[in-house]
DNA sequence: GAACCATACGGAAAGCTTTTCCGGATAAGC
DNA sequence: GCTTATCCGGAAAAGCTTTCCGTATGGTTC
């Protein structure tokens, strides 16, 4: 159903450039103030009005929404590369390291997901969605290669990954990793 | 240093009256609208103008707190009643189980929790002081009564309840309890 | 390379929410 | 009952998101 043939227009490019722009201003902003930063903080910064602002992202949300999926993309997009440069476990382990920092660092992300905002509803979807086969692939991999012990479901270990990782005002540095360990550990164990 | 005997004058009644008709209105209110409900759908249902909860309340956040701390005290109230009623690693169960409902239940406090606004920094602090003591007694008796492995941290479990229960958009019910099993599982083998 | 027009831009204004302010009310103490 | 510190209520201020629309401009065509 889709008329992907018929495509009657290109997006003019200064309207490409300028989604480009908002798009990393929005990430750096989101990074120094936080994603409750001011509209006009980001729009300035990518030398912008508001107007083109919302005629991209119409709602404030939707930014944010797709500053955090392009970080996943990226996120899923490492595994292939680590895969191919180390051994199965090793890979395994290297993009739940690089899954954990991106959940730690990007506070952002933990606070919409857990937000309750309706308007975030599709993104822990998403998360699954990309992330997911790219972390069955690579413990299908170290399974087969005797490294890791079956039984494990990609969909349990990622949220709880994120979940653990999520940073939390005072919390001592290092739980998040020192958690997710221990999760192993039990799935292991729970593994038979 | 706090001159508690030199109290000048009591809170006016009318005044405690309404600090009470606020955070009742205000659990309801989030209960059903979300933490996001405006001000007015709060003071209306207390019955109150709104100078009347900012006079109390400064911030919005505030009012947010109060009512996250009123419940956060009843949960670690229901320790010792617990203890008292069943065996040493039965009341463990049951008040994590406890824990792990009011932290599923309550949407609000992971938002909170996560946010990542400084309104909020002292949460967990108040999250870990009123509940670390209350889990710690419980996770003693059930050591010492040889029904619980030693080796965990109060401070760990507490935080990792809290993290694994906080309700994601779209995931299966359960999957709170079936993690924090599978992390006490891990708790347990960790501890040698 | 000029003219046309669909598309995009910018920023002023509207719409909501939170927060402040202050004249008027009312418990508490005498 | 009178006094006074304290509190109440809601109107106004402030701040942010979102809408709107006249103007500008990239793309296309001749």
């Amino acid at each position: 159903m889709t008329e992907d043939t018929a495509a009657p227009r290109r997006k003019r490019t200064d309207a490409r450039r300028n989604v480009e722009a908002l798009l990393d201003a929005a990430k750096t902003v989101f990074g120094t103030s936080g994603v409750d930063a001011p509209a006009k903080e980001i729009t300035d910064l990518a030398g912008v009005g508001v107007g083109t602002l919302y005629r991209h992202f119409p709602q404030r949300s939707d930014l944010i929404k797709a500053v955090i999926e392009r970080e996943i993309d990226a996120c899923a997009e490492a595994a292939p590369a680590l895969a191919a440069e180390h051994a199965p476990g090793e890979a395994l382990a290297r993009w739940l390291d690089r899954l954990a920092a991106f959940v730690a660092t990007k506070r952002g992300f933990a606070a919409a997901l857990h937000s309750g905002d309706p308007a975030y509803d599709g993104l822990s979807g998403f998360f699954m969605a990309k992330l997911g086969p790219a972390l069955e692939s690579l413990l299908d991999s170290a399974v087969t290669a005797g490294e890791i012990r079956a039984g494990v479901s990609p969909q349990d270990l990622l949220y709880a990954v994120a979940k653990l990782c999520a940073p939390l005002p005072d919390e001592e540095p290092g739980y998040g990793r020192r958690m997710t360990a221990l999760l192993v550990e039990g799935l292991r164990s729970a593994g038979r």
